[in-house]
DNA sequence: ATTGAGATTGACT
DNA sequence: GTCAATCTCAATA
């Protein structure tokens, strides 16, 4: 929380600070991809922390998520909305909005993944060693300004307050 | 091989 | 408020 996830995407800079996240975990998470086991689609999941894993959903969007913990625990954090950075022209046209819609640039997962350009390409990137998608220290945020509650658009495992996000921050999806 | 659900979004009533 | 867009996976056959 309060770092910036950056991406260059054929040239084209774009950023924003995380404002809102979602814990997952390998073991007692049903909603999580991990907790039955590898698929070809979860296996970043299972790497040691620091690698990027992208996935598709609905068929639609892309969900970026930082992979934490140690090796085989299947354990990520799915960044949910950032505050706009860098770049936010390009962002704005990919995500296609007018200027009076900019608000709508990154306050969700798939439009945030949209805005930055980021795609399945990506899912399997060392977060410390890729020239496309790194992470950096931007703001420190205390901890009485992070509020946390349910992760949204589960039906699993709704119990665990898993998800995170900055008080009073416009950019948070709800 | 087929089917139904899903860590979402935008268009529409 | 409802609904469709359409990829991946697990369950069924």
């Amino acid at each position: 929380m309060g770092m910036k996830l950056s991406t260059r995407i054929n040239g084209h800079v774009t950023s924003g600070q995380i404002v809102e996240v979602e814990a997952y975990r390998g073991d007692k998470d049903e909603a999580s991809h991990s907790f039955r086991g590898k698929t070809k689609r979860s296996e970043v999941m299972f790497r040691e922390g620091g690698y990027c894993y992208v996935y598709l959903i609905y068929g639609m969007y892309h969900c970026v998520n930082i992979v934490t913990e140690k090796e085989d625990l299947g354990c990520a954090v799915l960044i949910r909305a950032l505050e706009p950075l860098d770049g936010i022209e390009t962002m704005r046209k990919r995500r296609k909005l007018t200027q009076s819609k900019v608000h709508y640039l990154t306050n969700g997962p798939g439009k945030l993944c949209q805005a930055l350009g980021i795609d399945k390409k990506l899912s399997g990137e060392d977060f410390l060693n890729s020239s496309r998608i790194s992470l950096s220290s931007y703001k420190k945020i205390k901890k009485s300004q992070i509020l946390s509650g349910p992760r949204i658009g589960i039906t699993k495992s709704t119990h665990f307050n898993w998800r995170f996000y900055l008080k009073d921050n416009p950019w948070v999806s709800k």
